[in-house]
DNA sequence: GCCACATGTTACTCATGGGTATACAAAATA
DNA sequence: TATTTTGTATACCCATGAGTAACATGTGGC
């Protein structure tokens, strides 16, 4: 993997700019979730990528912009995964079952489980407000679904926006647990978690 | 409120000093809760405590150990409880019932909040292990009453280990949205988890 | 081959904040 | 009242790490 010699490959230079940036999002986005934000320094980032912090700087504006960039593309993954499952001709139910399946990889990536560790902890207020107001939008479409799931009869009386709050609670939860190299694949915790929360526990 | 003053009261110096020491436990765990563990300095929460920061040093060992100290508080409080709840006559799902209800006040206090979010984050390696171990005592206990539930009947046949973790995800999730000033009761959000939990989302 | 620009590096600055040495005041004790 | 113990403050040290200035070199186009 040559550094700065990108020969004859037919990516342009844009290509390859972001190519690098991406590497060091998913690298600096692991650092954080196995060490932490403030204990994981610039330098360290930097050293994952064989270069030196200053040239981190050609690629980020700082080091909470790190942060910003893992939000934006994990806002874009949430919502794609939104887009997807979300169909008119579908019930509720339906919908939050495949949400729920599509989930569940989503938050074992290291940029997600960064989106969901540190969302709303940004320096700056602004910052701090956009990362909010992103995941409230994505909180927002599902619990439509939830209420719409209610509505058309496929989902049980609730209070939509309290079943979303813990519904997210719980599928975030996954992500501070979870291992690629542990027993468990993401279809097993699917179909546990289904079970519990569309049959309920309580034998009946 | 005098400081250092502690007149005629009837406390010893010990009882005082135990309780200046959660008195900064407390605001420091509000304090991390709200700004983050790294961005608290010592000045700050010896700020909240009208005193300067080498004071601090007569009540604690070194910043982490304000997240050991909280660690234990936290533990001996989800113990209690557990020890309250766990009862050899009731089935699992009365007990896992009843734990639900007396985790859900608990997880809205500052000091298992600081727990919940801050545990296994130390820089000690020592003090990271204890506090995973911490919590997967109490991990253990949990999961032993789901497959008592499995056993007795009382509950669906599920994955105690993966139920028990989804649980928690969810429990715990409810520190980072519950708000005081907020609509919802401790009660109202027990009795939509309960149905969730147990009777599931989905019309049957 | 030379120029313009894209990438990188070395060598700094500088604020922050954890932790300490030391002196000092208030309370308990004798 | 003298002395010891408990509790607090002033003034410092110093490692860390974000961010920058200035300089160096590779790359593609002319």
């Amino acid at each position: 993997m040559p550094r700065y010699k990108w020969d004859k490959t037919p990516e342009n230079r844009a290509e390859r700019k972001k190519r690098i940036l991406d590497s060091i999002l998913q690298e600096a986005a692991r650092a954080f979730n196995a060490r932490g934000y403030h204990k994981t320094s610039l330098d360290d980032i930097a050293k994952a990528q064989n270069v030196t912090k200053p040239t981190l700087y050609y690629y980020i504006r700082n080091k909470e912009d790190i942060l910003v960039k893992c939000e934006d593309k994990a806002s874009e993954l949430i919502n794609g995964l939104l887009d997807e499952v979300v169909k008119p001709e579908k019930t509720g139910l339906e919908i939050l079952k495949e949400f729920i399946r599509g989930y569940i990889p989503l938050v074992t990536d290291d940029v997600i489980r960064c989106h969901i560790r540190f969302r709303g902890r940004m320096d700056s207020p602004e910052l701090r407000k956009r990362s909010n107001n992103m995941h409230r939008a994505i909180e927002l479409r599902v619990r439509e679904v939830v209420a719409r799931g209610v509505a058309d009869g496929s989902l049980s009386t609730c209070t939509p926006t309290v079943v979303t709050l813990l519904l997210f609670g719980t599928l975030n939860g996954i992500s501070y647990w979870y291992r690629d190299e542990g027993a468990l694949s993401h279809d097993d915790i699917y179909q546990e978690a289904l079970k519990m929360f569309m049959a309920g526990l309580a034998q009946s």
